[in-house]
Formats: structure tokens, sequence, C-alpha cells
DNA sequence: CCCGCCAAACGTCACTTTCA
DNA sequence: TGAAAGTGACGTTTGGCGGG
């Protein structure tokens, strides 16, 4: 894979607002900061968001992890008991 | 040491879902 | 219905480990 000079989203103007990305030397910069402002404090609430959803699955799967040894062990279980109890019933009719 | 490789964690984007 | 939160996908970074 090529590693990008610049990775797109550390591109200044990547993605910012529709209408505000090209503003001219005739047009105020504040509006261009404000979106900018936004901007990142939309990717830091995002990264936290990313960071605790993958928290959040990472404990699901634990606990299907989990969900699957307890079902085998009971399915272990179950299949002694199904071959004493047969035993028993063998040993009853011969 | 210094690589190359791998897995896990990460940040971002784009899209979906939720909720006021 | 629009803003905010959640999440899948993808590329990047990081840290550990074995082999030369």
């Amino acid at each position: 894979m090529q590693f990008p000079l610049i990775p797109t989203y550390h591109r200044i103007n990547y993605h910012l607002p529709q209408g505000v990305a090209g503003a001219s030397a005739h047009t105020p910069m504040k509006p261009v900061a404000d979106a900018l402002q936004k901007r990142e404090l939309r990717l830091m609430k995002n990264r936290e968001a990313a960071r605790e959803c993958r928290r959040k699955k990472k404990e699901y799967v634990k606990c299907l992890e989990n969900r699957v040894a307890v079902l085998e062990n009971q399915n272990k279980t179950l299949i002694e008991e199904l071959r004493t109890l047969k035993d028993i019933y063998r040993h009853k009719v011969e």
C-alpha cells in the first residue's frame, strides 16, 4: 500500500463544512477559525466515541466467549450423563 | 542491533441509528 | 427532522517477538 505524503485526515481543509474551505482574502477569517474549531471538536468527540465503541465491542465478544465456554461444559456434562444412563439401561435389559 | 512480520490499538471518514 | 451518538471499514501507528 502506498504511504501518502500527507494522510488525508491531516490535510487542513479536508472536509470543512460547505462554503468555508475556500475562504478568499476578501472574506473574514473568523468563520474559518470557527469551522476549524468545530471540526476539531467533532474529531475529538468521534475519537472518544470510537474508543468507547471498541471497548464495548471487546466486552461483548468476551461475554460471548464466556458463554461458549459455559455451553461447551454443559454439553460435555450432558453427553456424559447420557452415556451413563444408556449403560444403566443396557444392564437392566440384559 | 536491526530488520520484517504480526496483532492490537488507534484516528478518521462515511453512513446509520437514536432522540429531543 | 436535524443534531448528536454509534459503528463498520480502512489505513496508520505501536509494541512485541523471532530470525539473520
